[in-house]
DNA sequence: TGACATTAGTATCACACTGGTACTAATTCT
DNA sequence: AGAATTAGTACCAGTGTGATACTAATGTCA
């Protein structure tokens, strides 16, 4: 190695104000939707906010993260992931100059549920918010895009038991395209994924369809081929 | 929506310590290499530390890195990605509550020089750390992993012309397992991913190998299939 | 009641991709 | 010259993919 004559000086730590942001996300139609709260003061500059809060005094990030999501859904979400930190200039509305993002994921069904104040908006169609929530909302839609062929995140967005096509329709909604209904439900087969239970759900119109249940069998090395998906 | 009579306090900002940590990783025989420095102290705590500073005021976590990067490496990385933020109870050299990680990547080759005081270890020979260091490191190397295929990442590693087998190394290298060489490159082929320069390289014994460079035509929607490649 | 719409689930089959084996090509080493 | 080494290609059986079309089971409506 070559050695150049700089000279690291020792770094000091230094303080800065912080933010733990919360996307929760549930399925609703056709699209995802996000829980974003009202403010209280109808001046307030951002009518709309993510949960948010500082952390408590040591408290990690993703313990805070799991408070903000108990205080506001009453009960923790399915999947609770960090998304990443925003520290560039984009305004929040606590005017922290970091935020730590998380996202969660909260099953379809009875249990989106919310506080007085809340409302679940489709991620298409965000009110205003301040600049740095919507980055962190778009980041947190795409963290769980990217990651749904590598943790089960799909399953965490459905109830314990569900159809195949309840499944299906959840990576179409993620992946943003339709998928060929054969193939989807061969490869699901392959990975030994899910079990059927012996029930079957009559949703008005069509035949029954028969319920699953998530049960990854572990299967070691499934080496895939490498695939050069480039995004950029 | 049904509505609970719980009230959202309206929440304020807290200070805490801040770091910027940056894990630079280039390749080096056949493993990868982080660059540590040793600390300045011989009695310190840590004798060993990832490069980090704490973001001066105003200054985004992004070009903390940067300026870190260059501070240590006297040039840029090939890129520079966040990786998480740590604020566990683990360990910090200078004790901060927060750590932002990035994760940057150097070209193998001659720019591998370092300042004095710095050294490239390989990863899998890790020296005693504080405890964050350590787990960032591994969260580092594991999102490059994960990114492999979704973002250009190996082509930084690799100087601006390379041959195909150098290429498929480094994929090995970060998939942790050897590829077809025919599929290999078949798949390159129809990623439109690389082009031929009209060069040869010569490295000692055997036939030569031509010369490519990273020179991607885009290739919209790229839709592949559904993997199930669950990995927890 | 019976035809029809609707949703679930399967079968068939041409085609493409994967990866093992084995080959040719071009260079250095002895 | 011949062996060793690395680059690059060809062949091919096996497997995955997705289009099309089918059967199955339910509700709807005339």
């Amino acid at each position: 190695m070559r050695e150049r004559s700089l000279v690291i000086p020792r770094p000091t730590v230094r303080t800065l104000t912080a933010a733990i942001d919360v996307v929760l996300l549930t399925p609703r139609d056709r699209s995802l939707a996000v829980l974003l709260l009202r403010a209280a003061d109808p001046r307030a500059r951002d009518r709309w906010l993510l949960p948010w809060d500082a952390p408590r005094p040591d408290e990690a990030p993703d313990e805070a993260a799991l408070r903000v999501s108990r205080s506001v859904l009453g009960a923790a979400p399915a999947a609770l992931e960090q998304v990443a930190a925003f520290g560039d200039g984009r305004r929040h509305p606590g005017d922290a100059q970091l935020s730590v993002s998380f996202v969660g994921l909260v099953p379809h069904g009875p249990a989106s549920d919310a506080i007085d104040g809340a409302a679940w908006v489709e991620v298409d169609q965000l009110p205003l918010l301040a600049p740095r929530h919507r980055v962190i909302v778009e980041a947190a839609v795409e963290v769980v895009r990217r990651r749904i062929d590598q943790s089960p995140l799909a399953f965490r967005l459905l109830p314990p038991s569900f159809t195949l096509s309840e499944l299906q329709s959840i990576y179409e909604l993620l992946l943003g395209r339709s998928l060929h209904k054969a193939s989807f439900r061969r490869a699901l087969q392959a990975a030994f994924l899910v079990e059927p239970t012996d029930e079957w759900r009559s949703e008005g119109r069509g035949r029954p369809a028969q319920l699953y249940r998530y049960a990854p069998r572990r299967k070691r090395g499934a080496r895939r081929s490498v695939r050069f998906d480039l995004v950029e």
